[in-house]
DNA sequence: GGTCATTACTTCCCATTGGGTACCGTCACA
DNA sequence: TGTGACGGTACCCAATGGGAAGTAATGACC
């Protein structure tokens, strides 16, 4: 039984496409593309905080995997549309319910706890 | 509405938690822990190429945000246990969900579509 | 009695990466 | 002539990832 398909042997490319998922930027883009194509602009201003280089790396590594496309129009100003692939989709799903998982239990993190009165 | 419990708010410590929990030697030293309480030598045997710097930092981050502990027996030689806090076991969920799906889906990467023809 | 093995680190060092800021190119419009 | 829009790239620096080797304490073994 070789190592394909475990995550936690070094030698599998599971490693590598964890890596990729488990990665603020790449579960926050991916994130943003369920609501639909998206021009590099929106993405930017839903990623907040995220630096255009960081955005374009990000971006690039996903569509290298081939969790997104990225569709060029050769218009000016320039305009480039990014699309979860069906691939990506399904990616997706494992990763919402983290986001989700993260933003209802972030008031029991101890670094949280003395806002944890905020929502009551 | 504030932007407490948005991940996608670059305010929101939201943002820090998925920045821990999205991150691959998190994701898998939570999920080996899920087998039970494991000494330090357990984990590195487990958490294949992670090196003994690595891992001390991974475990010290996880237990700082309350996911694990970390309980020391003063014995020679040392022996550390390690394990998952309520909070740790909850926020397994999502992550053995990535896991799975990263070890059912990697034949799908192109990547590694030259190796889909293994598994028949 | 001296040396070694065990265990969980810690320290040092280096290469890679993450990340920010400034800048680029093109064309419409003022 | 100059500015703004857009989607980047170039450059630079700091943080991090990561490996190899060292640390500490003591009981086992020769």
């Amino acid at each position: 039984m070789p190592n394909r398909d475990d995550v936690y042997a070094a030698c599998c490319p599971c490693r590598d496409m964890l890596d990729l998922l488990a990665n603020k930027w790449s579960a926050l883009a991916l994130g943003a593309l369920e609501a639909g194509p998206q021009r590099f602009g929106a993405l930017r201003a839903r990623l907040q905080g995220v630096s255009p280089k960081v955005l374009t790396a990000t971006l690039r590594r996903l569509e290298e995997h081939g969790l997104i496309a990225r569709e060029v129009f050769a218009e000016v100003p320039p305009r480039v549309v990014y699309s979860l692939t069906p691939l990506g989709r399904d990616a997706n799903g494992p990763l919402s319910l983290l986001r989700t998982w993260v933003e209802q239990n972030i008031a029991r993190f101890p670094q949280n706890r003395e806002m944890s009165d905020m929502s009551g």
